[in-house]
DNA sequence: TATGAATGAGGTTTCATTCAT
DNA sequence: CATGAATGAAACCTCATTCAT
């Protein structure tokens, strides 16, 4: 995890033949799946391995079949919900209008967010302490802010934004803003209200009127 | 995260005679600043109490003169910077003007934050697990989150804000966007930049700033 | 001696899942028997569970796996050779004869202190500590003068004992005296002359003569 | 106190000059006298240093005034007691009657036990493990039986006691009774029936009449 | 591949003992 | 003489990791 922790773990090497067959799959996605549930009940760091392999129904022997230890099972969960987490740009080509191009950007950030809320909590956590999680969860941050820091721009050259504000800066704090929001809505004190898609289109649109407020464009149509 | 961990809390007050003599004072609050210090540098699941107890230049028996385990001396952290997190409210009395009211309470906040923003990280790690812990970092949210939901409806009475928009949901977006930055820019990715205090008034001019405007109202001179 | 040493005592049953396979089964009456013999040797308290392990043969860590701690050892133990202890009723049907009777009662009482002679002693040792085993010395103690309490009432009804004795202080005296003439011989001063079949036999009837006579019952024929 | 404790007692001098100051003396009784009952309530091997000194109304730091640890405290304990404990032959001359001779040691065996049932209970618990006051402990059950059994060897040279019978084994059986009887009564469940000192001399001379009449000795006029 | 008992390094905790005040 | 905070050796206990089956 990081070099604290590293006495404990004596030289090792990658399982070198991870199973491949169908029970293979089955068991490790078993192991997966038990590990993400009982890391968001209990927390990365005191969730005990054989937390995970009593809820994968497996014994602990097995983890090291698919996994070298427990931070490796963390990357597994993460590198599987990656690929939605990362490339969350829907299909259809970028809309013109900046601000539909907000509201679409966050859009996009905040069900990517619902989806995967408990992994949000858990990169939380755990990018206090692992370096590579930490990346990971600064690369998503900066995809979003920075889609957001170009947007930002060209409303800036198209003379619609004051020009005189440090676009990152803003882009920074309204990315926070969404990000923040979510933790707090989905993770943190999760609401059943926000739980339904009718309200998640009004949190989504909420958003992205303060936004288009805060950067001062003139109000969308959205929200007559 | 829920209160899964509490079983793993024993008793939350501490031992049962803690020393009080000046010496026994000195040395309680070495241990608490280099809890502190280590908490902050290894995070405060890998921190070990004899990082601690070295830290500090005693024992490790010393620490159980003072404090149960090392969850107690968390407590004693807090406990310690709490009044300032909490009380944060400067003596003079609250301006008429509310959007004088906001900057005002955004000031207060990332002051605060800023001088307590390795405890702020602290808590955001042990709330996952620690209820009492995560309770009270609610608390303070929710004080900052309450001060600005109050602005926002007052000037929803005034006609200055558009009233149909939900103030609760306003003040948690506006209030999680100040919080959210403030970590990434003192925790996460500490920015020599906003270290300064020049740096830290446009800061707070800024994000004062984006949250006028995202609630409509009319620019304030502040931004000439 | 009372119940002030129960705070210390967390939980009685054993480690959620013991190991049951044949080789569980082994390694775990190796850990119970070496700890009888430590405990025998060092006494209780003085014994570190690394005394159990290292005499068993396997790691510290091991004895976990079996047991939650020293007293849940002690438990087992106990357990392991309760039946034996309280149970030592023989088969055959009880005899008419009150004398033959007590003489019974002496016989197999001392016969099952003689076998667990170490176990007596330890539990001897804890029950001042520790109120379950506590408990169940007591209640061994109660079989066996509650056995003799009966004999004696029945010759009291008889004519053969004098009744204005107390029946119940006759027997706690006169078990009293077998049950510590045993400890004296078998644990204190451990003297090698009665641990042969034969003196041992002498004993019974030495004992039980003394018990007769005492009661002041006619001269039993197998003094003669 | 046996091998097994000694690498934590490095280096021991006595202290060199114990204080004799009268205020010296109090507090040396009070620490005796905290001790003793500490010793009674938790079991000499669960009781901490602190929690005598906390009970004797000092510091830690002062029982290391007048005494090296805790069996060193003990010691002083029994020291204190023993005078009672084994010189308990009362001034008047030894009566000439065996029987009555029986009934007074029977006597002051008893009234010296239960004087001191605490330490009775203190030293069983002790001389598991410490030599020293095991064999303090053998002196005294001594002191009792060979003055039981010079008693029946006289009454048997008189004619009076079947002489087939073990003078030793004898002795050493009914003196068991009689301590264990004690044990019982005035330790293990204390009855407060035998409190009182009527009921005390019930005890005596029923003891005796067993006694007698397990030596086949005339019934003694008392029992009339 | 799966199993799960065994391992033991490493952390936590206790408390007898010391010593500066 | 008394104090009581500091000490640190030594015990306890956990759990990631291995490996024989």
């Amino acid at each position: 995890m990081n070099e604290r922790s590293s006495p404990r773990r004596p030289e090792h090497r990658p399982p070198e033949a991870v199973p491949i067959g169908s029970k293979g799959q089955r068991t490790r996605a078993a192991l997966i799946a038990a590990a993400r549930s009982v890391f968001a009940e209990k927390g990365y760091f005191e969730t005990k391995l054989s937390d995970i392999t009593e809820r994968a129904g497996c014994s602990t022997g097995t983890l090291y079949t698919y996994f070298r230890n427990r931070e490796d099972v963390l990357t597994a969960i993460i590198e599987g919900a990656q690929e939605r987490m990362l490339t969350s740009q829907a299909p259809g080509a970028e809309p013109f209008d900046p601000v539909a191009r907000i509201e679409r950007a966050n859009r996009e950030y905040i069900e990517a967010y619902q989806e995967n809320a408990d992994l949000m909590a858990l990169m939380d956590q755990v990018s206090h302490v692992d370096a590579s999680i930490r990346e990971l969860r600064l690369r998503r941050a900066r995809a979003f802010f920075e889609r957001n820091a170009r947007s930002i721009s060209e409303l800036q050259e198209q003379g619609h934004v004051d020009p005189s504000l440090d676009p990152y800066l803003l882009a920074q704090a309204l990315s926070a803003m969404v990000s923040r929001l979510c933790f707090h809505l989905f993770v943190d004190v999760p609401d059943a209200r926000y739980q339904s898609e009718d309200s998640r289109e009004d949190l989504i649109r909420t958003v992205s009127v303060l936004w288009t407020n805060a950067l001062g464009l003139p109000r969308s149509s959205d929200l007559q």
